[in-house]
DNA sequence: AAAAAAC
């Protein structure tokens, strides 16, 4: 415990506005005078020097690159896929750095991915930010603050979803991670609000005009900074929906001046239980995360949500980067007449992320694999999966117990001050190690992120899919290894096969393990550890494969056997089960 | 299929 409060350390105050400008660091723009003078404020001024964590990687002792080296290669590769957006959550911040990045590419970002639209009356993509200005006069201000904030070119979901929610469409949007799906609904929000409710022109009637709903406060918060920067230089309330400003909203009077809400779901229920919250004027609802907000934990509240939007014009739309079918079947029920568009592959991890499974035997082996790989270099920081919240706990516990530099954890059994430390430090590249749960899968957008590992098995393609997606944002290079044990076996080639189609490899052998179905039902039959794969080492893998069908009856076997007095090594070079 | 997250 002793160890776990050290990860608790370094209270930073969660602030926005640093928060943005530590964004704009780690894209080294060039040629963009403004930010880079920001930029310079922070590095001599609040922000440490370590703000650049390759400093740190130069002096530390298990990291690789040199501080330029990696900067430069990195920044090299980024310019090769700059449109994508990112995932749900995307902060504009990987898109519009994109559009600094994108600065020597020609390529346009809405050629790079196929582009798929379903529905009646589809508005064509715009090409460009001026393009929405000349078709829908997107207010200047937007487009100068889509400038300051680097945005030069649309992503591909960008170009394509802003004119359909700026006609007023309801939206299905699915678009990959780190492709700027956040801005694609900022964008159409706000110009769409017109004058602030506080405002006297308002004539927008009172109360709160768009909600957005997020599954984590973390993304929440994230897609709250994105909304404030392109809201900048208006006067918009736009709120993050917490208990202490649920609180100051539930005088009337200051909750008819509020023009965006920013939520997790449960959170805006408790509000309308109490009778402090009335959504009778929202215009404009956004499940971002959609598939996840439309699981059964989530459903019930986004409901009673979308039930309490009662305005008859109001607009509604899901983006995910991700939407399995019955996700979409509830998605669609719930829009009206809509547009559905697809960006590249869908439920397909972005190509640019380099993608790799680890065996590792069992539990056991998991973390002297991963300390070996922490000793030797690595590019910081790294994104670590678990299951659990005890396991990230422990896991973190373990990296600093044997020497691993700069660990943190995130899980949503820590306190709110606790989590918002932890994503300051991964903000500021303070973190080199990040150990979290499923909280952080979704949507959160941490720009330097190149490596993901899932230390333990992803229980979905889907989390696969948004885990891995931490990295490879906005056209950036990223890395994903996954390791596997003997019991994640029977899911191993549903994972194995996402990877295949964007374009990474995997094993042969992995590609001819049997069905799913049938393997998960011979492990959930008792066959304690179905350790063909180990085998497989030893008698070739073909054999083993084939072996793995008489694990199931093995342990009777086994038990046979232990009457008989025979040893486990016998048994094993008959190639039954231990 | 299974856990995490939401208050």
């Amino acid at each position: 415990m002793e160890a776990f409060q050290l990860l608790s350390r370094g209270g930073v105050k969660f602030d926005k506005t640093r928060f943005k400008d530590d964004v704009r660091l780690f894209n080294k723009e060039k040629g963009n005078s403004a930010k880079r003078k920001e930029a310079v404020k922070y590095d001599s001024g609040e922000l440490p020097a370590e703000l650049d964590f390759f400093k740190y990687a130069k002096g530390g002792p298990a990291v690789k690159r040199k501080a330029g080296e990696n900067a430069e290669a990195h920044d090299g590769k980024r310019r090769r896929v700059d449109e994508d957006e990112e995932d749900e959550d995307d902060e504009e911040d990987e898109l519009g750095r994109e559009g600094s990045d994108a600065e020597s590419s020609s390529a346009q970002p809405t050629q790079r991915h196929r582009v798929t639209a379903k529905g009646s009356n589809v508005p064509g993509p715009a090409d460009s930010f001026e393009a929405l200005k000349e078709r829908y006069h997107l207010s200047s201000r937007l487009l100068t603050n889509l400038a300051s904030n680097g945005f030069k070119h649309p992503t591909g979901i960008q170009s394509h979803g802003v004119p359909i929610l700026l006609e007023g469409r309801d939206l299905a949007a699915i678009s990959p991670t780190g492709t700027g799906k956040t801005l694609a609904y900022t964008l159409p929000v706000l110009q769409a609000l017109g004058a602030p409710a506080a405002s006297a022109k308002s004539t927008a009637g009172a109360g709160v005009r768009a909600v957005i709903l997020a599954p984590t406060r973390e993304l929440a918060h994230q897609i709250h900074n994105e909304f404030l920067r392109m809201a900048e230089g208006r006067k918009w309330r736009i709120v993050l929906f917490s208990k202490a400003t649920a609180a100051t909203l539930a005088d009337k009077n200051a909750r008819d001046k509020v023009d965006v809400i920013i939520s997790t779901p449960l959170r805006l229920v408790a509000s309308l239980q109490n009778g402090t919250l009335d959504l009778s004027n929202v215009r404009h609802l956004v499940l971002d995360e959609a598939d996840r907000m439309l699981d059964t934990e989530f459903l019930e509240q986004v409901q009673e949500v979308v039930a309490a939007c009662t305005h008859p014009s109001i607009q509604k739309a899901v983006f995910s980067a991700t939407l399995p079918a019955g996700a979409e079947k509830l998605a669609m029920e719930m829009l009206r007449d809509p547009i559905r568009i697809v960006v590249g592959l869908k439920d397909t991890p972005l190509p640019l992320i380099a993608q790799s499974l680890t065996y590792v035997a069992d539990e056991s082996s998991k973390l002297p694999t991963l300390l070996t790989y922490l000793s030797q270099p690595y590019n910081p920081p790294v994104l670590i999966f678990v299951s659990s919240q005890p396991r990230a706990t422990s896991l973190a516990e373990e990296l600093i117990i044997n020497g691993v530099p700069n660990v943190d954890c995130l899980h949503a059994g820590m306190t709110k001050k606790e989590r918002e430390d932890a994503v300051t430090r991964m903000r500021r590249g303070e973190s080199w190690v990040m150990v979290s749960t499923e909280v952080m899968a979704r949507g959160m957008d941490f720009k330097g992120v190149r490596e993901v590992i899932n230390y333990d098995f992803p229980t979905s393609v889907q989390s696969y899919i948004h885990r891995i997606g931490r990295t490879g944002r906005a056209g950036r290079e990223g890395k994903a290894v996954t390791y596997f044990t003997n019991e994640d076996a029977p899911f191993l080639k549903s994972i194995a096969n996402v990877i295949l189609q964007s374009g990474s490899t995997v094993p042969e052998w992995i590609m001819k393990l049997p069905k799913p179905s049938k393997m998960k039902r011979k492990a959930m039959g008792k066959v304690q550890r179905g350790d063909f794969v180990d085998k497989a080492r030893k008698i070739g893998r073909n054999d083993a494969i084939k072996k793995r069908d008489m694990i199931a009856g093995s342990k009777r076997r086994k038990e046979k056997a232990a009457r008989n007095g025979e040893s486990s090594e016998q048994l094993e070079n008959r190639g039954g089960d231990r």
